[in-house]
DNA sequence: CCGGACCCTAAGCGCTTGCTCAGCGGCGCG
DNA sequence: CGCGCCGCTGAGCAAGCGCTTAGGGTCCGG
């Protein structure tokens, strides 16, 4: 039971803003449930257990289980849209803006891939009015991301005749991440961004640098 | 032939090989219901129901709720690498046959996307030595589209200096159509193929064909 | 007419689920 | 010390789950 409590406890503070201390505890151990056996799958008693509570106590700070899923989700997909955003919005090239757009935001799917588990593939379990809410924030995402490919392909970086079967592409190899990664496997999370860039990059017919012929930095 | 039941059931003839007749209709009702809601979410009565019999009638022909997962699985994974042995085994370069593997990779993927989505993503709910068995047959998938790639990494028409890491991507961006495909949206199946294989070439660097309306550097 | 093989159903069993509620213990404050 | 507050628990409820069982309708060879 302190075992099961502390290893909940040990993952990353993402969820600092969580509070009181005990409402933050079910989340971490609800991520870990869900990521692990599916939404549908987990039952309160098994957040409530890893958390190192009594069942009942989850309904303290949470009215039903797919409230904690809202949560997860919603402080999840903000933080995606805030990596997606920050890329987006810096200074550079469209080259640039997304290389370190795909290298950020697939690192994070590597790097946090149980929430990012969850908040993309336990969405359906959501209800009618929150899962319209999420999928705002993911629309906003994917608009930031059409429009770095748009600038691209406006000023001849890239070569992109389909710019919103692109932009998906690109989303969805960078969420999918979050299926197959596993810390244990042989690359890390920087890693996988930098391929992933590298690979998006040669996707949209971006001149190449470095390879055959060096580039001024 | 009956033409009449078999038209009705025309939805469902990738099941072809499943008799007797109720059987077949309980694997379309479960693929449908499993697609639409998940295995967890979806119980034995709803299953029973979507194919016009009572509960009971489920364990007639299938042992259990997992057994029906299974069989759904090993069919759709056997499907899978067979569309990809076909690619991987034809003449020709190794564009030509990366072209044609993700051609009709990612269209079964679109076309077949509630059978795609079930055997893709519901994998987990497979008991230990189920869940064995068909994590074999990925494997080999994933076997033939590495070897077509790393043939072309010898023969110098790819650039790919990652060839297990570039292999994972390919099959990553194809499987996770299933995931965000829906017929009434803006591409067809086809439409989706070729968009794809034309990404991914230029993801692994093959030389450009007389490209359409791009514009040079 | 029989008698069993084959499919199917109505009813329901045992169990787990999400969730509730009366009450308890430790803390801060007067 | 006494008292209220609040986070929490033990016990448990109604509902729904996967699955079982006893039996009925239909067809067929005899």
């Amino acid at each position: 039971m302190a075992a099961a409590a502390e290893r909940a406890e040990e993952e990353h503070e993402e969820w600092a803003g969580v509070t009181p201390d005990a409402a933050r505890r079910l989340v971490g151990a609800a991520v870990e449930a869900f990521a692990e056996r599916g939404y549908h799958a987990t039952t309160t008693r098994d957040i409530a257990g890893r958390a190192g509570m009594s069942p009942a106590a989850l309904y303290i700070h949470y009215k039903t289980k797919e409230e904690l899923l809202y949560r997860i989700s919603g402080i999840g997909h903000e933080k995606a849209l805030r990596i997606m955003a920050a890329a987006a919005g810096a200074e550079g090239s469209a080259t640039e803006r997304l290389r370190d757009a795909v290298r950020t935001f697939a690192r994070w799917h590597a790097e946090h891939h149980t929430t990012a588990r969850v908040i993309q593939y336990e969405l359906q379990a959501l209800g009618p009015e929150h899962y319209a809410e999420i999928t705002g924030l993911r629309r906003r995402t994917d608009r930031l991301l059409r429009q770095i490919i748009q600038d691209g392909a406006d000023s001849g970086e890239f070569r992109a005749d389909d710019v919103p079967g692109t932009t998906l592409a690109v989303l969805s190899l960078c969420v999918d991440v979050a299926r197959w990664f596993t810390a244990d496997g042989p690359r890390t999370p920087d890693e996988v961004g930098t391929l992933y860039a590298d690979l998006v990059l040669r996707m949209v017919g971006a001149p190449d640098p470095g390879r055959s012929a060096g580039t001024p930095r």
